[in-house]
RNA sequence: GAAGCAGAUCACCUUAUCGCUUUCCGCAAUAGCGGGAGGAGGAAAGUCCGGACACCUUAGUGCGGUAUAGCGGGUAACACCCGUCGUCCUGCGAAAGCAGGAUAGGACAAGUGCAACAGAAAGUAUGUACAGGUUAAGCUGUAGUGAAACCAGGUAAACUCUAUGCGGUGAAACGUCAUGUAAAUCAGCGUCUGAGGGCUGCACGCCCGAGCUGAAGGGUAGGCGGUUAGAGCUUCCGGGUAACCGGGAGUCGAGAUAAAUGAUAAGGGUCUUUCCUUUGGGAAGAAACAGAAUCCGGCUUAUGGCCUGCUUUUUUU
RNA sequence: GGCCUCGUAGUUCAAUGGAUAGAAUAGAAGUUUCCUAAACUUUAGAUGCAAGUUCGAUUCUUGCCGAGGCUA
């Protein structure tokens, strides 16, 4: 079972290839149009259960706001903040799941974090999301 | 030692672990996995000029528009660069001149316009006072106003004229493959008596030519090429005052697309301030401006060090 | 990535290169009123920044800064 086998490292690893990237115009409109969304300052993640291809359970993008750092340098730093700690923590997410989902983190702050305090805000925000999940797959 | 100006140069480094991405090799039916090699800048920025390249009839004519503006050279080209002349400013000097800096620097003797306040008068120029002068006369000089007033006056970053250049649109260009619907409905115009189009503001000319426009509605918004070896970089020789040119040798240095080049730890180097100090150093802290998006040549703006030269000033010998 | 447009009082707009940049509205103070509103009087407030052309720049030119739009 190839399949399952690479399935099963997906999970454990803390790799973010490609695929598991947000990537389609359309998926991102309809995430804002008809997905809800969590909020821990300075991250807000909007999320939305859809069937995703590729067999990948989180297709997870980042954005960061023009208004809040003018800096083409600055918007990339953060983004790349929020890609690492997202690397770290979505193992939290698969396990034993079987919805798919569509992630979009959006970064609220006005000032660059250091990387200890976005890991810490990305594990509020999981912990938050996996309770209201499970609240919900309970009813 | 400090300040200013000009020029040149670098843009923290090493190791480990976890990741991203391009490419090559191997394995794998695909997905992918393993290994090797590579992965931001001097401004990548602003998009201000000039090109390459692509398409639009190889792009015609006139008007319009727009850019440039001493002279000579460089260049693929330029609003760039080099040299030189003139003008202006600063310093030195008795002066001649010297040194440094700035310079959109054609034409008002083609035409039109404009000139507040002051002043007699700002354009068909010529009044007052004094002096001179005449047959007579603003005929001559001085005074006062103003940025400008014996003069074919000033002003063209005023219209304009002259000379020269410019066809348009920009990689979301363009080519190609795939997916999918509706070759459907209603209204208007037209089918050689020519609708409409040919991505130029207008007119003419030329070419294509059976569909075109509007309403309401439906579908795709993905992949690949273009896309990185080039007016390239390094070095040597020769020519030229210089910008730059010619020749030889060597070399390959990113290619993402919701957009890669990162995170953590340890060690080292640099700088600054504070504290301790046995003057050897130790501890703490900081590290600028900024991120390729088709590619080049410039310009402009942002910015941390280090080095060289010149000028000014201070201190010591 | 490319192509355009616009910056004047707190706000909405004027001003041919020429005395002190004008008007409406909002603000402040006062008059009136038992109080408020309305009305009247007075008052403060601006050319995005920096150079250049000019005797003189909101206006002309250039460079920055900011805001907005268009583009399969």
């Amino acid at each position: 079972m190839p399949r399952f086998n690479s399935y099963f490292c997906a999970d454990m690893s803390q790799r973010f290839p490609r695929h598991e990237k947000l990537k389609s115009a359309t998926l991102i409109s309809r995430l804002f149009e008809e997905g809800s969304h969590l909020t821990v300052f300075p991250l807000r993640l909007q999320y939305l259960e859809i069937p995703l291809p590729n067999e990948v359970l989180v297709q997870a993008g980042v954005t960061v706001s023009k208004r809040k750092f003018k800096n083409a340098v600055d918007r990339n730093r953060v983004k790349r903040l929020m890609r690492e700690s997202y690397r770290k923590h979505k193992s939290l997410i698969f396990n034993n799941s079987e919805q798919t989902f569509a992630f979009l983190f959006i970064y609220l702050g006005k000032e660059i974090p250091s990387q200890a305090d976005m890991d810490r805000s990305m594990r509020l925000l999981i912990d938050k999301f996996l309770a209201k999940r499970d609240e919900k797959d309970n009813e």
